[in-house]
RNA sequence: GGCGGCGUAGCUCAGCUGGUCAGAGCAGCGGAAUCAUAAUCCGCGUGUCCGGGGUUCGAAUCCCUGCGCCGCCA
């Protein structure tokens, strides 16, 4: 892998008109923090940046239903969300808002970037409206009959009944489905712009055969997008919420720039606020423009064709941006109903939606970090299931590493006064175990800078289940009788492999890392530079080391729903 | 309809560019130990690697095809 000067890390930004859930949490977020906490403590210069995602037809209609205002809304959601991503540990540098007068600066300077260059044209279409709302209807918003097998309720593209898809135009009978109007719309002409797309076919071409080191999913769709190729892409919506479209055209009015043009500019946007906010205002472009820096996105596998085509597409059109290095996406997390055979998905209609501070606020952060990270939906789909979250919570967050840890301070601050008990002449286990935490550091590293953090996490564990070998080989309750220097041994050890813990802890669960270094009286986790310090002998032979606290008390059956 | 991903032991999953790749954890069975959150450790896995073809000296790993699940696009 190719070394970097700056990393510059993106979750998706979620949309503001709902509370996320622990299904975005798993997928977009909690990786990106992973990686993010994993970079800082190589001291490595890392920017971790987000936001709230707040335009778009969704929000104006959710404000309809609810009787209040499109701003009303995005600034609870707003909110809200950034408290959860807090209680969640997921630790950003700026979390911003697409409302940001700065935002809508940024998205005009792309729009008319990208028009100079003859990448934006205007073009004419046809589209329904309804006369009732006096508003264009977007496609999802129509419904009617099926003009193939004649089901009633078809959507304006698709017929769930038969499968059929189809152009809106064809639907028989066409309503509007927005909430309180269900009037007959009429086609009428429209302007739009439009991205060209095409004209970047080349460039992206052979800017994505060079990711092989992608994920198949993120490769494999941006690549069936390439094959087919590429075409100009509608970027102007018929809303009042929204970017104003930069041009000086009468055709502008009613119209703003699509959501999903100007959300990824967000990234942009934010990098330039925190850049401001600490008084270097020009320190975002050593991010977005330098090539010794390297940017990376995360976000599920529904945005792949907007972060592995369109934004990149839109970024070689302003002519001094940096392509994206890496693309990561998640499959979706389902949830699985107790005595329940198939997995559904997260929504809030079934009942089905774990929401995340929620689940923080009843679990602590560092569980449901863990939990998710162990079933993350790296590869394909996965499912969460409260059954499964306590067998896995305590059988080896609690058992397997919070007993370690536990059975070891306690052992040492009975036997040896609280203080680390000397080495003495290692024998050739006690050697191996030390040595093994540096190779358990390079090995989680590695598994990191892959994006592989359910393995990376795997190989942390992996640590503390050898502490336990360890520990039980050389049963330092029979040698604190036979051979006190022994034993001494042994537990300097296992002090000293829980240090180790300490720190490869801190970029999954970073909470507990911090409270057990407090303990064992080592350097926070999270300093620049700690994880090259993983492996060195942390600590000093004398040292006092404070009584443990359980890390993570076992959950009962019954502190679980269902 | 087109495209992409996935389909490996009861469960959750590792297996990159083909040759100790047939594995890990959990569950289950047997045993050891008792410092510790009744927590740990050791031993035991004959699975059509979704089905069918093909390439190859050799394929879970490449190609074709069928089936199933998920998603995207139109």
């Amino acid at each position: 892998m190719a070394t970097f000067a700056r990393t510059l890390v993106t979750s998706a930004l979620p949309y503001a008109n709902g509370r996320i859930h622990i299904g975005h949490l798993a997928g977009a977020y909690l990786p990106a923090d992973i990686f993010v906490r994993f970079l800082r403590m190589r001291g490595k210069d890392v920017l971790f940046v987000c936001g709230s995602d707040e335009h778009g037809v969704p929000i104006t209609l959710r404000a309809m239903e609810e009787g209040t205002t499109p701003q009303a809304v995005i600034d609870r959601f707003h909110g809200e969300n950034e408290a959860a991503f807090r209680a969640a540990g997921i630790d950003f540098d700026i979390y911003g808002r697409t409302s940001w007068p700065e935002h809508h600066a940024a998205t005009a300077e792309f729009f008319r970037r990208l028009e100079a260059g003859g990448h934006i044209e205007k073009r004419t279409i046809q589209q329904y409206f309804s006369t009732k709302m006096s508003m264009f209807l977007p496609d999802r918003y129509v419904e009617g009959t099926c003009p193939k097998c004649g089901a009633a309720n078809a959507r304006g593209d698709q017929c769930d009944a038969c499968g059929t898809s189809y152009e809106v135009t064809d639907l028989r009978d066409p309503r509007s489905a927005v909430p309180g109007d269900g009037s007959t719309p009429v086609l009428r002409d429209s302007q739009h712009w439009f991205l060209r797309l095409d004209r970047f076919q080349e460039r992206l071409g052979a800017w994505l055969e060079a990711k092989t080191e992608w994920r198949a999913n993120t490769r494999g769709t941006a690549l069936g997008w390439l094959r087919e190729g590429l075409r100009p892409r509608c970027v102007t919506r018929d809303t009042e919420w929204g970017v104003e479209i930069p041009v000086d055209d009468p055709e502008r009015r009613g119209k703003r720039i699509y959501v999903w043009f100007d959300a990824p500019i967000g990234y942009v946007t934010n990098t330039r606020v925190w850049a401001a906010r600490r008084g270097a205002p020009d320190a975002w472009e050593r991010y977005w423009k330098a090539p010794d820096a390297r940017i990376v996105h995360f976000i599920g596998k529904d945005n792949i064709p907007f972060h592995a085509i369109i934004f990149p597409a839109m970024l070689a059109g302003q002519g001094d941006y940096t392509l994206p290095d890496a693309v990561v996406a998640n499959e979706y997390l389902n949830f699985l109903r107790a005595g329940e055979a198939a997995a559904v998905k997260f929504s809030k209609s079934r009942g089905t939606v774990v929401e995340v501070q929620a689940f923080v606020d009843t679990y602590g952060a560092d569980r449901m970090r863990y939990y998710l990270t162990a079933i993350a939906p790296e590869g394909s789909d996965s499912e969460f299931s409260w059954t499964d979250f306590l067998r896995r919570t305590n059988g080896e967050l609690a058992d397997i590493l919070g007993n370690f840890i536990h059975r070891s301070l306690s052992f040492a601050v009975k036997n040896f006064d609280a203080r680390v008990p000397a080495a003495g002449a290692l024998d050739e286990a006690g050697r191996r175990a030390l040595a093994a935490v540096a190779e358990r550091r390079d090995e989680v590293g590695r598994l990191i800078e892959r994006f592989q953090f359910r393995q990376a996490q795997i190989a942390m564990l992996e640590l503390a289940r050898l502490g336990n070998r360890y520990f039980d080989e050389q049963q330092p309750w029979a040698t604190r009788r036979s051979d006190p220097a022994r034993c001494a041994g042994t537990l300097h050890v296992c002090l000293q492999l829980g240090a180790g813990l300490a720190r490869m802890m801190g970029p999954f669960l970073p909470e507990s890392a911090g409270r057990l270094a407090g303990m064992l009286g080592v350097e926070d986790p999270h300093a620049p530079g700690a994880w090259g310090r993983i492996g060195e002998d942390l600590l000093a032979e004398g040292a006092p080391i404070r009584p443990p606290e359980i890390l993570f008390p076992k959950l009962m059956p019954e502190d679980v729903p269902q």
